[in-house]
DNA sequence: CGGCTTTGACCAGCGC
DNA sequence: GCGCTGGTCAAAGCCG
């Protein structure tokens, strides 16, 4: 409590002429001789917050109540005066003292804010950081291996890419897993299909689990191999779009082995094989939104275990994105300020929710929505063309997009997919237009702050992916509804 | 003829 | 234990 050489604690009882400059300059003293406290308040409250209004040097001129008393003399208003600030000596200092312990609460208050915002800023930016170095170990594991990333980045590949980088640098995603990957979820998981396919092809994660073993004869890693292929089989990318034709052009290769009518949904759901590679066990399930048919949900599910065409890249890197930021141990559950509350604040502001996290059991699912509203980027092709629109996910990012993809258009879909190769049907394909929204999105940190939050709400809630408790049910189904009622047909008896 | 789609059946998980 | 549902299989048929 420094007080002002001279003044004798009566530092804001200056003269109405006295200068602004001079007295702003007091607000950091304490009088608590002063009756003239809100002037006092107000003071600080201009100096430390700009948005305030400005206090009129007149303002400081206000008589205080000891000068009602105006119509005695100046004798009695002398002795009027004494008396009176002999007897409220001591209230005025408790007054003094209360209000100055407000306005170090206030301080304190702001210099809170202040902290909690640095504090998120600096989340924001670490996150976006993993997320950059994330994307750079891929693109240099792919310059390595002559291979472009699978929709599902292979965690073999990922953890040897990152062990070539970095020795000691160890990929969280697969490490930090949570509680949801199991040996018994993934025994039920695959137990329909898996060991179905054991005749004909054997599941990946079979070879990814012996690849561990082989490399490290390490007992630990028998049991987290499988842990972790588990989650990564069990995460799941769903992207939404609109689009007239019954399937979006990926890139890859896909074979329909099953259809059933989803409860609730007027269209059936179609089940794909990705058909690249013998024993690929990447599937994807395409469906229609049961509320707008126009909409088809695509979800994404596997590891693949090949090399991926050009055309898939995008799509390959997008969901691949995807999924490791939903695996990514560095939205640690302790980090208490990243909630659904902050992923609300910061998902708000964007007119339509481009991403979002649902922890629907029984896979926690990430869900990249394009379908929102046009604007100057949507390029549509010719009429002729069936083609699917895609708005860029929110203003923000579109300087990105014009900046890095200017051969952003609209998506083109497959209208009767044959199963020929993709990459042949345009040069500008889903594939593109997908890998502009990737670049978008992984280089904004408010999106990738967003989505690591809503992924740290929903993992970090108490039963990490998969888990499937009521809690994250309810959450899940405020965050997202994708993939509760998504119907589609191969026949389009809808459209 | 090979690859794909269709479609009924089967299986496992889950809730009641 | 039973029924519902999601996911998958596999035989049959279609198509280029």
């Amino acid at each position: 409590m420094d007080q002002r050489p001279g003044t004798g604690g009566l530092s804001f009882l200056f003269p109405a002429g006295s200068s602004m400059d001079t007295n702003k300059r007091v607000h950091d003293e304490m009088d608590f001789f002063s009756t003239d406290h809100e002037k006092k308040m107000k003071v600080m409250l201009v100096k430390d917050d700009p948005l305030l209004p400005i206090i009129k040097k007149e303002d400081l001129t206000i008589n205080t109540g000891l000068q009602l008393l105006t119509a005695n003399t100046g004798s009695d208003q002398s002795t009027l005066d004494d008396s009176l600030s002999s007897l409220n000596q001591d209230d005025k200092e408790c007054e003094s003292e209360l209000e100055a312990m407000q306005a170090q609460l206030g301080k304190m208050n702001e210099e809170n804010q202040r902290l909690r915002g640095m504090l998120n800023q600096v989340t924001s930016n670490y996150n976006a950081l993993q997320m950059h170095l994330n994307t750079l170990l891929q693109q240099k594991n792919q310059r390595i291996n002559g291979l472009v990333p699978s929709p599902f980045m292979n965690h073999v590949d990922a953890n040897n890419a990152i062990k070539n980088d970095q020795e000691t640098i160890v990929p969280r995603q697969f490490m930090d897993l949570g509680p949801a990957a199991t040996e018994t979820d993934e025994h039920s998981h695959s137990s329909t299909g898996g060991s179905r396919e054991r005749s004909s092809s054997p599941p990946n994660d079979v070879d990814i689990g012996s690849i561990e073993t082989n490399n490290n004869n390490n007992n630990n890693n028998k049991e987290i191999a499988p842990k972790q292929e588990a989650t990564m089989r069990k995460a799941r990318v769903s992207v939404r779009a609109r689009s007239e034709a019954p399937m979006i052009t990926d890139g890859c290769q896909w074979r329909k082995y099953g259809q059933k009518m989803a409860k609730g949904n007027p269209c059936p759901r179609a089940y794909y094989r990705c058909t690249m590679a013998t024993g690929c066990p990447v599937r994807k399930q395409v469906q229609r939104c049961a509320e707008d048919r126009s909409v088809l949900i695509t979800t994404y599910e596997g590891t693949h275990n090949h090399p991926l065409p050009p055309a898939a890249m995008a799509m390959a890197s997008t969901t691949s994105a995807a999924a490791s930021m939903l695996l990514s141990g560095s939205m640690s559950s302790s980090d208490g300020l990243m909630n659904s509350n902050f992923l609300a604040r910061t998902m708000l502001p964007c007119s339509s929710s481009m991403a979002t996290i649902s922890a629907s059991a029984p896979f926690p699912t990430v869900t990249l929505d394009l379908t929102h509203s046009a604007n100057p980027l949507q390029l549509q092709r010719p009429a002729s063309s069936p083609t699917m629109q895609l708005s860029a996910p929110q203003p923000v990012f579109q300087p990105q997009l014009y900046n890095n993809q200017s051969k952003f258009t609209g998506l083109q879909m497959s209208p009767d997919f044959d199963g020929s190769p993709l990459a042949k049907r345009s040069t500008t394909t889903l594939a593109d237009t997908v890998s502009a929204a990737t670049a978008a999105i992984t280089s904004d940190p408010n999106f990738t702050a967003a989505l690591a939050a809503a992924i740290t709400s929903i993992i970090g809630s108490g039963g990490g992916a998969g888990g499937g408790h009521s809690q994250q049910m309810n959450n899940a189904n405020n965050i997202n509804k994708t993939l509760a009622n998504g119907p589609y047909t191969s026949n389009f008896p809808d459209t």
